[in-house]
RNA sequence: CGGGGCGUAGCUCAGCUUGGUAGAGCGCUUGCUUUGGGAGCAAGAAGUCGUCAGUUCGAAUCUGGCCGCCCCGACCA
């Protein structure tokens, strides 16, 4: 018996049980994704993390390509005059605005013979770090569009933006982060109205099929709107602690931005129009919203349509004399894996040849999330046979499968894997979503036992709703739930009687509390 | 910006109340033993104790200023 202490019954500690937020970071360490940086609420994010999202990046640009729409690139600085264009957005985002004020550094030398750098040369005017592109993007498409035949505009720009953020949690809110940002200007009001629904769809399928996220699609309640726009269309995503992530947005922003930046031309009447503009967009939030609805208390569950890698092998060489003939099969074996495809792409395999004990090496993999681990040993290799572990069965579960027999099933082994997570993830979502009549039921629902520490409590409310802004505003105050999303659909749309005001309504309402 | 907490080795932290010149565990390096499972033994490397000043013969420890970080709220993809 040993008098170490006992490895923990979890790899990651404290569970999800015990507190959710703390067993977030853990997961994010353990699998080595991404870390805070020196520079305030900002990330660096690891090889194993920027991975998932190269793959997201990939994955979608190839959407967006197929619905028609072209990659551009703009400043990262925006004259600060621009912001000012449009009221509400500039209200929007006043608040959190890094600002460059000066294009020059000056050494000052100090009485304690340290040398000081002081920013000089201020500039006439200030720029601000984009925290979006509206206006920027917007300056440029009202100098290319002078014809309703230069329309419709389809731009799309992956890039890095910056908001000020009080809080910032790794992944979820940080002060810089990726995003793509899509933005389109087109000849009327419905062709924009179709590109807002379009690109919600797509981000729809995106979050469904590629990072096995059942959401909710809907509209945003006036209040959760985005500056500037008539309307905002999001997906809902439910995430482990029940809380709700919004994963993605599609604004309508009808002329607002094409009045504001001057986006006019000359229609097929002879008479000069505003043009009708949309923007959307996604970001690395998805990988914080990934990790929260599939990762266990071992660590990180990644999707394989997304996972940095999707197979590790690993080499099992207990004797010298055995281990050449180890390690060749397992190269061997990686190359033929990466001779297959899984959902259009080449498998991506990796050998893990570093001279770790066993255990070690394996749970490192485990939370790390990789789908499928692959043991090839002296063993194996005499029955031509390998060991195969899936990341969403028992840590233990080992199958021993004929070589030749593993190769042909892997893609799809995958396939399931990428199944499974997302039939787990609708059965904890539709557990977790209930249909709500009255007040105090609703308080009940958000309302913890334990007032002290809240256990994980709540869920996705579904209620009849006639209500103003203000009394979403009460029952933020109240609860800290807001609409989430006002769903499509006709079976959201029936009519009742407004749990909150008591009078009659036409639609449903999903409330939630939200990251 | 309000309310809490914390800055000591790569990481997590002890030491501070009662000043005497630096510790543990994990990690890292090396050797031996192990090896189908997060290994054992041994040796080793690694810290101007956030920073500036004060008190003192002497400061990680006491006093004051400053800086930074984390958590909880308001703001938010």
């Amino acid at each position: 018996m040993s008098n170490a202490p006992a490895k923990p019954a979890t790899a990651i500690s404290p569970t999800r049980q015990e507190e959710f937020p703390e067993w977030y970071q853990q997961v994010i360490k353990a699998s080595d994704m991404a870390e805070n940086s020196e520079v305030r609420g900002c990330m660096v994010i690891k090889p194993w993390g920027y991975g998932i999202w190269e793959n997201i990046q990939r994955q979608l640009d190839r959407m967006f390509k197929e619905t028609g729409h072209s990659n551009a690139y703009f400043p990262l600085l925006i004259p600060l005059s621009y912001l000012a264009k449009e009221a509400a957005h500039v209200e929007g985002f006043a608040k959190e605005c890094a600002v460059v004020t000066h294009h020059r550094l000056e050494a000052q030398k100090q009485d304690d013979g340290s040398v000081k750098m002081v920013p000089t040369g201020e500039l006439a005017e200030p720029y601000v770090i984009r925290p979006t592109s509206e206006t920027i993007i917007g300056a440029a498409f009202a100098r290319w569009v002078e014809s309703y035949r230069d329309l419709p505009l389809l731009i799309n720009q992956w890039a890095n933006v910056m908001r000020w953020e009080m809080r910032p949690r790794i992944f979820l809110r940080t002060a810089e982060f990726l995003w793509q940002e899509g933005h389109t200007a087109h000849e009327t009001r419905a062709e924009a109205l179709a590109e807002t629904e379009q690109m919600l769809r797509v981000y729809e399928t995106f979050a469904r099929d590629h990072l096995a996220l059942p959401v909710l699609t809907g509209e945003k309640s006036p209040r959760e709107r985005f500056p500037g726009a008539e309307s905002t269309l999001c997906i809902e995503a439910m995430v482990q602690d029940r809380k709700a992530i919004q994963a993605g947005t599609s604004h309508f922003l009808g002329q607002n931005f094409s009045t504001a930046s001057g986006i006019q031309f000359t229609g097929r009447s002879g008479a000069r129009e505003f043009a009708w503009t949309t923007s959307w967009g996604v970001s690395t939030r998805l990988i914080g919203t990934l990790i929260m609805a599939h990762s266990d208390d071992d660590g990180l569950v990644l999707p394989p349509r997304v996972a940095t890698q999707q197979i590790v092998i690993l080499p099992v060489t207990p004797k010298e004399d055995s281990k050449q003939a180890v390690l060749d099969a397992c190269d061997a074996l990686a190359k033929e894996l990466r001779a297959l495809q899984f959902a259009g792409e080449p498998l991506r395999v990796q050998v893990d040849r570093r001279d770790l004990p066993g255990g070690t090496r394996n749970w490192e993999w485990i939370k790390k999330g990789v789908p499928l681990r692959i043991e090839v040993g002296p063993r194996d290799l005499e029955k031509g046979s390998v060991a195969v572990s899936r990341r969403d069965q028992g840590l233990k579960e080992k199958a021993f499968v004929p070589t030749a027999e593993f190769v042909s099933s892997a893609p799809g082994l995958l396939e399931s894997i990428q199944a499974g997570l997302l039939a787990r993830a609708t059965v904890f979502r539709d557990a977790h979503m209930v249909r709500l009549t009255d007040r105090e039921e609703f308080e009940r629902f958000f309302t913890p036992r334990n007032a002290d520490k809240p256990e994980i409590h709540g869920g996705f409310a579904v209620v009849d709703w006639a209500g103003s802004s203000e009394d979403e505003d009460a029952l933020q105050k109240q609860l800290g739930v807001t609409i989430r999303c006002l769903p499509f659909g006709d079976e959201w749309h029936q009519p009742g009687t407004c749990f909150y005001t008591g009078q009659p309504s036409t639609r449903r309402a999903v409330f939630a509390k939200a990251y």
